[in-house]
DNA sequence: AGCATAAATAATAA
DNA sequence: TTATTATTTATGCT
């Protein structure tokens, strides 16, 4: 979000321009938005909209009908992009991704409640006068996703001979001693297991079909 | 699948333009075109292409790469567009998909042998000089896998909150009501128990193999 | 700026 | 129930 020439209050989130990995978020936006006054709905108009949008469709795709949306947040505050945050998204590319609304339906449903407690606290404030706004940070810190492991080269060679011996380890004792063998957790290793028949069937060459 | 009018053989399936629902191949071909000759790839050419892009990507991406596609289809049969199925896609919007080609990969990976025997019997057909074409039906009618739910975030953190309470609501009548509370299908809603149990077992650390 | 694939989870099978 | 599959989500990497 980009900073207004004026005194901020609040200021749309729009989708980031397509350049590089700079948060619109810590921009000063240039002309600041009240948020009872705007052309395009706010999110509490969005939110109140009959046939919510927001159930069916990414933000992008609201963006897409309705023009820009005025997803207000907090301005002045020079909030580093790291600080904006929601539920279990971390690590830079996330953090990108979120900033610039590049999310799945999944991703804007789950928002959806947090921006409008979000909006709800926002505009209490903006009629108590104050100015500072409230930091946008959403989400239970409880649950976060697992971080992505990253096997080594070693590890995912002996993955595979185990794989092309054995395709479905049964039960626990043998994955567990494949995952002790590699030093992983067992359950990264089933999980790997099961990613790796997937792709493999999806991948297949089952469907032996030439055209005579 | 409506019937043309001039002498029917086949006619492309072609994505339908981004109006209305209506379906494309219901449409009548201005020109037919024969098998055998085509500027666009058959279904045999494609299918033969090597690094075959069926295994990859959707139809629409083939599309989108190598223009419309001729995928022959019946014509002069008079065939509506219900009668049109292959494997467990079946309904209104199943079948617009389908015409639309807008499917998974998946489902092109199941649709492709069936659209091969077509095609190699259509072809057979027409060498004999036969008017009639078949019908394109394929798949076995009778699986269809049901249609993943997606749990809104209220609806899950009900749900876990229940969980919390007792993570084996015992028979029916607790699930009934716990499924009528969120309005939400009692199976899908005992599956949800029946998951949650296990992915705590999974993720636990409590393995009797395992030193935590 | 996409891809490959790890992780999450709904559905199904055994 | 437990095991596994099918589908979706999302992240680490270039």
């Amino acid at each position: 979000l980009r900073s207004p020439p004026g005194p901020p209050q609040v200021q749309p989130i729009q989708p980031a321009p397509a350049g590089v990995g700079t948060s619109p978020v810590a921009k000063v936006s240039p002309s600041p938005v009240p948020i009872t006054c705007s052309e395009t709905p706010t999110v509490s108009q969005l939110v109140s909209m009959p046939g919510n949008p927001w159930e069916e469709g990414t933000l992008s795709r609201v963006f897409g009908k309705r023009g820009p949306l005025q997803v207000m947040s907090p301005v002045g505050t020079g909030t580093p992009a790291g600080n904006v945050t929601c539920g279990d998204r971390c690590g830079d590319s996330a953090t990108c991704r979120f900033e610039k609304l590049d999310i799945t339906p999944k991703s804007a449903q789950k928002l959806k409640p947090v921006l409008e407690k979000w909006l709800r606290e926002a505009e209490q404030r903006q009629r108590e006068g104050q100015q500072h706004l409230l930091e946008f940070v959403g989400g239970e810190p409880g649950k976060k996703r697992k971080r992505r492991t990253s096997f080594t080269p070693q590890a995912l060679e002996a993955l595979n001979a185990h794989f092309e011996r054995n395709a479905l380890p049964t039960g626990a004792e043998i994955i567990t001693r494949i995952a002790q063998e590699l030093r992983y957790e067992r359950e990264v290793v089933r999980v790997w297991f099961c990613n790796r028949r997937q792709t493999l069937k999806n991948t297949s060459k089952l469907n032996v079909f030439h055209v005579p």
